[in-house]
Order: C-alpha cells, then structure tokens, then sequence
DNA sequence: AGCACACCCCTTTTT
DNA sequence: GGGGTGTGCT
C-alpha cells in the first residue's frame, strides 16, 4: 500500500482516532493497516476489536484482511458484529444487572412470541430483561451499555483484553451502541470510521445526525479527512455526480450515468429487463468477463414486482429478450408460507378429502399468521375464518369461505401429476384460484422461482415423489430447504444480477448499478417531501451511485423530479 | 359471518 | 397499481 500523509499520521498517532471519507476511500484498508500495527505491540492474549453492523460487512472485512495480514495478526485481530459482542457482554456479565443468568431470544422466536402477546411489545421486552433476565435482540445494546457504565470491573476487563478497538460505519452508530463505546474509550483507544453523508439510517431510533460531532466532544479524537480519494470509480467522475445530487448542485452529467425515462407503467419492467440485458452484454465486451449488475430501488415491493417481470423472456421490438437469473434480496417468509400451500397441494392425491383439504387450510392459516406478526390486521380475521373452516370440516358441516370452497372444488375436480417436479409444482400452483386469499398466495409463490430442474426445491420434490401420482412429503421437504436457505445466506453476492433495497447495498460494489423508480412507489425524490426528508433521500441516492465501479442508468418515470439543480439531467434514447 | 366495494396511503432495517 | 382498512349488504 503507497502511504501518503494522512495515512502515515495516522499510523503514527497514539491516541483516539476519527477517519471520515466517503465511497471508495479507503477507510477499510488504513484501519486494518492500522490494526496490523497495533497487533505488533498487544501483550499475549490481548486483540484489536473491529465492530461493525452487519455479517455481510464482517464478511467483507475478512476477506479484506486476508491480502493484508499474516495467518498470525489475523488471529489477533476479532471482526464482530455489534451484536455478537454484545451478547457475549451480556451473557458474561449479565447477572450483576439482576442477579440472573441472561437467555436471549432469537429474531425468528421473538416474532412468535409477539404475535401470542396482546398489547405494548417493547415494554413487555423491557420488562422481560429487567425482571426475567431474558433479553430479545433489541435488548443487547441497552444492557451491554448498562454493564459497561456502572461496572468499572467490566471496562478494565475488557480494556485488557481491547486495548484497541475500531468502530465502523460510526455515523449510524445508535445511543447504545455509542454509550458502549465511550464507555470502553476511559481505558481503551478508539478509531471511528465514518462517512456522515452515508447516513442513512437515522430514521430508526437513537441514530442521530450529531453523533460524529458528540464523538469528536467527548473522545477528542485526532480528525482525518480521506474523502478526495476514490479507488472504486477511479476517473468515471461518479463520485463527483453523486456528490452533486447530494448537494443538489449544478454538473455535466458524466458519461457513466445514463437517465431513461418511461411515459406509462407498463414499460417499467420492460425498461429495466432491457437495461440489465444491455448491461450484461456492454460489459461481456467491455471487461471481457462476466460483471455484477445490481438494481436498486427505495422500496422491497417495488423489487418483488421487477423479479417476477425479468424471470420472463420478453419480446423488445423485434429482439427478443431472455429471462434474467438474478437474486431477490428480500424477507422470504411470505413466500415461503405461501409454498408451503403449493406444498400441500402436490400432497392431495393420496390423501383423503378431509385430510387433504385440512392440511392446505392449515397452510393458508400459518400464511396469514405470518403476515400477521408481520404488522398486518386484517390477517387476524382471516387466520380464524380459515381455522372455522377446518373446525367445520372436521365436524362434517357445511364449509362458508371461499378460499375453502375453491379448495374443495379443486380437490374434487383432481388433476395429474407426472413426477417433473418444475411441471407439477406449476399444476398445483394453478389451483390457487378464485378467492382474494388464494389469488394473494399465489403471487407470493411466485417470488420463490422454481425455475429449473437444478433447484434445491425441485431436488428435494424429486426426492419426495412416491413413483406414482403423488409427493406425500412435499410440505416436509419444502419446509426444510427453505428453513436451510433462511439461515445459511451465505450464497449472497454469487449473481451476476442482484436486486435489492438501496439501503441493503450500502457497503457492496457493482460493475453497473440500475436505481429505478416506480409511477406509484419507490419515488426517489418528492417535493412533498421536507428539506430535512429530501437531504436524507439525496444521501441514499449517493449511497446507490457510488455502489458502481463503471456505470449508473437511472430509470424513472417521465414526471420525475431531477436529481440535480437546473439542466443536469440528460435523456438517452 | 363473509364478502364486495370504496377509499386511503403509499420508505428505509441489522441481529 | 395495489394492498390495507372500514362499511354496509347478504
């Protein structure tokens, strides 16, 4: 690594440390040259901590220290998550708060146990802490923080084994999470790492626009600034582009970005498909290797609808084209409930009436309690008119809702399987038809893309088929590959095309990155919108820009506001 | 109780 | 455009 100024006093100073800069800086590598110096003077058995938000981002720092450090520094040298680190706190220290040994309750266990409770869940969490030791995910920071103040036993245990600890993505830091942090900084050296204008986070509460300022108050720390650096983009002048839609200034828009704009909602999807096609292919020639493309927009919803639209081949004019594999990077359970009814249905035939039509109603019931815990009322009623149902059908009375009168015309009128579990799994999906429940799952069903015979989906329905007519474990099977896929999301980043949040991309990089906008959600910019609302969004759109080592093609609708001040926006036919 | 129809409002989320 | 919610009819 060539080491300027900025870097070599950074490396020298003894004290807490602030490093800000934007995309691209290299903020990642001096911390990590930093810690490898570090390394060098730690007594045995004391390490660097490195703290950072999320797994894909300790992942990506991992990989990162590999080219940087020995086997041996590495081993030194602990990159967590906030949240592994404070469980750990917690689970070793915990009972000085109480008197009680802490459990913790998972995010999967704590959704169920919300849904069975009836009223203010955050107190009941509180008090599940305060009075039962038992802490849910939420609870980490806050106790962590607690232990660390009042117990100076705590600090100079940790401070031993920390001498040095690095703090990533520090502007996004909530009050917790920074009370553990000054807590530690009595005894320790902190370095912050920060990008204030990759604040995107401060709608959720305790992040606060002033935490950097607090941290340069209370830490004194020596400041450095690294941001008219860029190894992502290099000459493209996409950091520069995206700095001016951050501040809203005026620019000539540089050639790596593109604006297409669509006059009505159904050229949309045909607009991106044709968008990522071209991609793929401008960079086949360009880079002579397969690239990453990613689309990324404001909303999940408005990414679910893109998926469905580009897993279809698609006539432009008269080319033709294909269907995209790409990664949908969003909440599956829905999905996954809704498959499960699929499921249920590939098991009918050799089942009876009864058993077979109280085992989809029980899936559509588990559907609507998912949704359910996931916010939405109306799923309460649903979830008991499909357990009435059952009730009725198991006491032989006359069944009322539609879904399971469909269902029951369904079962009577039968239908073939043949054992091509891609074939079969689209006969049961057909079935859900004819009421708004059965409509509703199986557009759900179809953000699981059972696309090829090669899927862990369709392998495991192979497995399950009896050699005749049915798959009498079809739920079993699918249940467990989606339960395996939920846990093990490891395979992220491995598409050449991926679509998520823009706020999910913060931290990644793409050859090309696609921001789109909906005619009716996702809306990137709004004039309804306050100055304090629109600075957020324009530093998420800087977030999205930067993401792109070579290009950024918007696309948005026809009367969509300009990204940049006056006459900066260019169309491209 | 179940459903159709009309009206409303549309973010973002790690572990 | 489409999902969530409230209302009023059967």
């Amino acid at each position: 690594m060539k080491l300027d100024r900025d870097r070599l006093d950074i490396l020298g100073h003894q004290g807490n440390l602030l490093v800000c800069g934007g995309p691209g800086c290299g903020k990642t590598t001096i911390a990590l040259a930093k810690a490898k110096q570090r390394i060098g003077d730690l007594r045995d058995g004391q390490r660097v901590l490195f703290l950072s938000f999320s797994r894909a981002a300790v992942r990506q720092i991992v990989d990162r220290m590999q080219g940087l450090l020995t086997v041996g520094e590495q081993g030194r040298l602990e990159i967590r998550t906030f949240h592994s680190f404070f469980m750990d706190l917690v689970r070793s220290h915990g009972k000085t708060l109480n008197g009680i040994t802490p459990s913790f309750v998972t995010p999967d266990r704590e959704a169920l146990l919300r849904s069975e409770f009836e009223g203010d869940w955050r107190g009941e969490t509180t008090r599940m802490a305060e009075e039962e030791g038992v802490y849910v995910f939420d609870k980490l920071a806050p106790a962590a923080a607690g232990i660390a103040e009042a117990s100076e036993m705590v600090r100079a245990l940790y401070s031993d084994a920390y001498p040095f600890i690095i703090v990533d993505e520090f502007q996004d830091t909530n009050i917790d999470q920074w009370r553990v942090v000054q807590a530690l900084s009595l005894t320790s050296t902190i370095m912050c790492l920060a990008d204030p204008d990759q604040r995107i986070f401060d709608y959720l509460e305790g992040v606060d626009e002033h935490r950097v300022q607090e941290a340069i108050a209370v830490l004194s720390p020596k400041e450095f600034d690294l941001s008219k650096d860029n190894h992502r983009s290099g000459g493209s002048g996409l950091l520069d582009y995206a700095n001016a839609v951050l501040r809203n200034a005026t620019m000539e828009v540089p050639e790596a970005v593109r604006h297409l704009r669509y006059q009505y909602p159904n050229e949309f999807p045909s607009q991106v498909h044709r968008v990522i096609v071209a991609l793929h292919r401008h960079f086949e020639r360009s880079l002579g290797k397969s690239a990453t493309v990613a689309v990324l927009a404001r909303t999940n919803s408005l990414l679910g609808n893109l998926s469905e639209k580009i897993s279809d081949e698609r006539h432009w004019g008269a080319e033709i084209l294909p269907a995209v594999e790409h990664e949908l990077n969003w909440d599956p359970e829905l999905s996954a409930a809704a498959g499960l009814l699929v499921a249920s249905i590939l098991e009918w035939p050799k089942l009876g009436r009864e058993e077979a039509l109280i085992g989809s109603l029980q899936a559509v019931a588990r559907y609507y309690r998912v949704k359910l815990d996931g916010g939405t009322l109306g799923a309460r009623t649903t979830v008991q008119t499909m357990e009435r149902a059952i009730l009725a059908l198991r006491e032989g009375k006359t069944v009322r809702p539609k879904t399971a009168k469909m269902l029951i015309r369904a079962y009577e009128n039968g239908f073939d399987l043949s054992g091509d579990p891609v074939g079969d799994w689209q006969v049961a999906r057909r079935q859900l038809s004819g009421s708004t429940e059965l409509t509703e799952m199986y557009k759900q069903v179809r953000l699981l893309r059972l696309l090829r015979a090669t899927d862990e989906l369709a392998y495991a329905l192979a497995e399950s088929w009896d050699g005749s007519s049915s798959y009498p474990s079809a739920r079993k099977a699918v249940e467990s590959v989606l339960a395996e896929q939920a846990i093990d999301g490891a395979s992220e980043d491995s598409s050449a095309t991926s679509l998520m949040s823009l706020h999910k991309s913060k931290g990644k990089e793409f050859d090309g990155v696609v921001i789109v906008e909906g005619a009716f959600n996702g809306t990137l910019l709004d004039p309804a919108r306050s100055q304090h609302e629109d600075q957020a969004a324009r530093r998420l759109l800087r977030v999205g820009i930067t993401r792109a080592r070579h290009v950024v093609v918007f696309v948005r609708p026809m009367s969509a506001l300009p990204l940049l001040d006056g006459t900066g926006i260019r169309k491209t036919p």
